[in-house]
DNA sequence: TGTATTGCCGAAACCGGTTTCGGAAACAAC
DNA sequence: GTTGTTTCCGAAACCGGTTTCGGCAATACA
């Protein structure tokens, strides 16, 4: 921190090149014979500056490999062109895989637009306020991305207090119709997902079809179960609670909400999950017991983590395009801090099914498999896992 | 582009505070009853302002809360408190879980001193060039962490000639002792860990060791295989060329080195994997001979992806802990952009070995496993998936 | 007591852009 | 031939800091 104040830096200028490396609006002035002033001006799309003129401005530029310096622009216009995410990095279900496809879908979309993209990490939730409270005071974003929307969501309300842009990965707000809406956002549908899971389990023959959703902390984990209710009423199945499990995160919780589905008096022949990683903590509960998916049990993910396809069997799943979501995320965004009406930005996406093999018509009724369950428990010490 | 400049930006401030929401250096200033220059110098450490001012104009700055504009200071210092790293989104092995707890342990380590993280990502080698160069011209950073450092890497010349501060996440220069050797950098022993996983082995009673690597172009990749050549030598084992495979980035061309090593006339009893990528797919190259893993043939990897504990048997492999590496990465960098000399910041670390079940004492000989695999090749159609 | 030095601070220039304002020239209207 | 209007551009202020330079007062030295 202590600076040393005492350090000369007279540093001599290579004297055959008359300029430093960079090329400043100065220098493009003087060899374009207007004043800087002009030249920013032309540069800015101006009206007031003729159309002959901006060409030769823009055109030199181009030539002398001309870049504002975004720190210079910024001091006057206060925008910094750049936007920020900050990502949760406490949470039990961090280890993402896609972060860097996400990363790069935003990454490649700012740079088209010459902005660039800085990203920052909270531990908690109050220190996520206050990371993000910092980036604005500091002004290092002009924006923000928002990842995981919660139903009742910190940030958002914090954000729109401070009048800062920003856009979510996700919905918010869910059963609360009143709450203002004034939000953009970018979203995958999973509520279509998993409702086009349902059908097609209903297709393969299952009328008994489980459900193990996600943290309802989260809005896309409501969303999700919506799907599956929708999926269960298009069918004209009866929905059955016991067959509804929620806030499945990990491996282990989604194997613990898959045994206490298995040992129902009228366990599901199907099970559809909202994250793969709850589908793969099936696959070990279905493995205690003696089960094989695909067959005794099938099951269905969300997601499409890299995972789903070495696993045996293949998990049928839906894929998530994150680079994409990083792209559109970014691109509306930017359009937002430019001053177009954030509830106009908005988009939905669908992840696409990827059939393996984990699924496929019940080989057994639901009390068949009851029955096999409980032959299985009593030859194997009779354990009751749950 | 365009801008709207009959646009007027004539916002009333609200009446009732006089000032806006940021803290300036003038108020500052004002407040404290001393020049804005006098104040600026006092934060920053120069040595013509008496300590009684100095302590006076820290205590009330941080009562104020104000903090420096980053980009207003980069305007005359030229620094504008930010890191940046540049990641290739292209690669085959890309899904990397740990990016995150990475960037988590940057951003902690630059928040502490008050810097920002900034990424971007390239498509191909001279996309990665154009970015660092775009990045340096724009001065959106003052220095750079360079992740999966090469033996010969365009990235460190480039930067190297254009002066610019980085820091390497890897070492560099494998086999070119004569190459300038002035860059600081971060790494975990690879060597040392593959190492360990040959005496461990040695110790077990494996006399017959293979080793699948990884891509040559990589550093890392050389140093692994030193590891084992020297965990060999150790135990006076000889080396011999058919038992070290390369090249294997991916699952699927783990699985490839490994059908070569098991279809030798001696195939090894063990195989120590660079990557754990590799080691899984060592798991279905031995399925596919029926052998069973911990105890036919013993795997052992390298990294300690989440996955390596969730494959049966676990993989007993070394953990890498990326946080740290950010963490470590991170600080060192920020030491150097103030003037430290690379060439000491180095620092070396160790994974840690994480045992499970995918390795211990051998249950056959070499000669034995190849009859096993032969009569298994016989009885499944004789096939030979090479 | 006079002078050189030191300690401490303020005025002003500066960084690289943007934006305001005013004015010259060209054109239109009378 | 004046008198407005436009059109287009330059001069200068400005953004929020940092750094240079000079000067005043207090101290040290002769």
């Amino acid at each position: 921190m202590t600076a040393n104040p005492s350090l000369q830096k007279r540093e001599t200028q290579s004297p055959i090149l008359p300029a430093s490396g960079r090329v400043k609006l100065d220098e493009l002035a003087d060899h374009l014979g207007l004043s800087k002033s002009t030249v920013s001006r032309a540069l800015n799309g101006y009206s007031d500056i003729s159309e002959t003129t901006r060409k030769r401005v823009e055109v030199t530029a181009r030539k002398m490999g001309y870049r504002p310096l975004s720190h210079a622009q910024a001091i006057r216009t206060g925008k910094v062109r750049a936007i920020a995410m900050v990502i949760n990095s406490e949470e039990p279900d961090r280890h993402n895989p896609f972060l860097q496809d996400f990363l790069a879908g935003a990454c490649e979309a700012a740079s088209a637009s010459d902005w660039t993209l800085a990203i920052s990490t909270a531990k908690s939730e109050q220190d996520m306020l206050d990371v993000l409270g910092r980036l604005v005071e500091e002004r290092k974003a002009d924006g923000f991305i928002l990842p995981r929307t919660e139903v009742d969501d910190a940030r958002i309300n914090y954000l729109r207090e401070l009048k800062v842009p920003f856009i979510l990965y996700g919905r918010t707000g869910y059963g609360h119709p009143d709450r203002p809406d004034d939000t953009s956002w970018f979203d995958i549908s999973g509520e279509t997902a998993i409702r086009k899971a349902v059908d097609r389990l209903v297709e393969f023959g299952h009328t008994c079809i489980g459900y193990v959703g996600s943290d309802p902390k989260f809005n896309y984990s409501h969303l999700r179960r919506d799907g599956y209710l929708e999926g269960l009423k298009a069918a004209s199945l009866q929905v059955h609670p016991d067959l509804i499990r929620e806030g499945a995160r990990t491996r282990e919780e989604g194997a613990v909400e898959t045994r206490a589905l298995l040992q129902l008096d009228a366990p599901p022949t199907a099970i559809v999950c909202a994250t793969d990683l709850a589908a793969l903590g099936c696959y070990a509960a279905c493995a205690e017991f003696g089960l094989v998916i695909g067959h005794d049990v099938s099951v269905l993910g969300y997601d499409g983590i890299p995972e789903s396809q070495y696993v045996s069997p293949g998990l049928t799943t839906f894929n998530v395009d994150s680079k994409r979501a990083g792209e559109r995320l970014a691109t509306l965004l930017i359009r937002q801090t430019r001053g177009e009406e954030p509830a106009k930005l908005r988009e939905l996406s669908d992840a696409v099914l990827i059939e393996r093999g984990s699924d496929g018509p019940p080989r057994l009724t639901s009390a068949a498999l009851a029955r096999q369950i409980k032959s299985f428990n009593n030859h194997n010490r009779g354990g009751n896992r749950l």
